[in-house]
DNA sequence: TATATTAAGTGACACGGTGTCATAAGTCAA
DNA sequence: TTGACTTATGACACCGTGTCACTTAATATA
């Protein structure tokens, strides 16, 4: 989180710097965004930066945060205006962020931050159970070992659909146990509960 | 990937190599690892390092790729011994991957990569539907919204692990929107089937 | 108003990591 | 042995980070 420092700073110089390092971050991966980039778009000195934060990591947070706080409020509004209909006000904000991330330019930040890392390493995940995307051949072997009177699906192209789902819910599971290092009892009864739920389906 | 002299390296000094990227790896999560102590540990210049690799990414991702493929062998063996049940199989990689993950010493250069960057994201992802974890007024808020008589979900308790499914899923789509450069036709063709399969259901 | 105290701002600098390159050392075939 | 090619090396230029001693501004105190 930035210091109190930065909190007391007049509005229009706090503004600036935020808009500065969006836009850093706007032209490259966190990585690679450069606090030098930074400050010289901002007009202040290296040192004054780090008077306001504890490193870029700690901006790139507090911008993303600031963008998710404004995308919940809007979820929430969504989910009144759809009667408490759960998937369907999922279903407005999917909508939107497509159309936010294709159209606004000062989102190409949100995409440098879901596409660096995350994108890689979940692709791997994903590909330990499907294989590498384009290979027919990986998908096929799986396709022929699954049986197909087993699950719910009306198409083989549905079953694709179910390998993803599956796979996003297992990663999300795995995540959550390394990183609220949960006991093995606890992250089991979580993905049994969700895999329940995945089969029965989630609406009456 | 490596490159042809990597490859063309004598067994021993190509497994060095790697045995000392990951444990580098294992150290520090890819931002913070150095190239430095990968080539110390394995008692190479610095230069081959670069006739071997093109940085520090490359070599991380054909770590986790080998990983990933020995799992993938894995999921197959365990699909065919469950007579297609995909999800036991599923849920027989996610055990072995808890144990793994809490035991095996040299799985910590994993838990890097799933924690690095990917769990911030997606953890300000799911707080957008959510809220903060443990702020239950945050949660609260959504409950209230919700129409119960819509989602299928016995206990309250239940709700917490649709969120999370729901969540996880959005965020896949996209994820994938992005990184494969779907049209915005394909990307809510992808969701709505996905979004089908979640409500009624993946298993008869 | 003068003075003390606290907060904010600065940029030079030491440190460490990256990627390159000229050069050296092997390998092998003619 | 020579020449052609592949592999190995580490010094080096470059760049970004985080710090620190110091300056300047703001605010409180008398």
């Amino acid at each position: 989180m930035p210091t109190s420092t930065f909190f007391n700073l007049h509005d229009s110089k706090r503004v600036k710097l935020l808009q500065a390092a969006e836009k850093e971050f706007a032209r490259a991966p966190l990585s690679q965004a450069s606090i030098a980039n930074i400050v010289k778009l901002a007009g202040v000195s290296r040192g004054s930066f780090y008077q306001y934060f504890e490193g870029k990591e700690d901006a790139f947070y507090y911008l993303l945060k600031l963008h998710t706080d404004k995308r919940r409020a809007y979820f929430l509004k969504k989910l009144q205006e759809a009667d408490g209909d759960l998937m369907a006000a999922m279903d407005q904000v999917f909508q939107t962020m497509l159309v936010e991330l294709s159209e606004e330019e000062h989102l190409q930040f949100l995409k440098n931050a879901i596409l660096n890392v995350t994108h890689e390493i979940e692709d791997s995940f994903t590909e330990l159970f499907l294989g590498k995307q384009h290979e027919v051949d990986a998908m096929n072997k799986v396709k022929d070992l699954v049986d197909f009177k087993k699950i719910n699906v009306d198409s083989k192209q549905e079953f694709f659909h179910v390998m993803q789902i599956l796979t996003s819910v297992t990663f999300r599971n795995i995540v959550d146990q390394l990183s609220r290092n949960l006991s093995r009892e606890e992250a089991t009864e979580n993905f049994r509960i969700e895999m329940d739920l995945l089969r029965k389906g989630l609406s009456k």
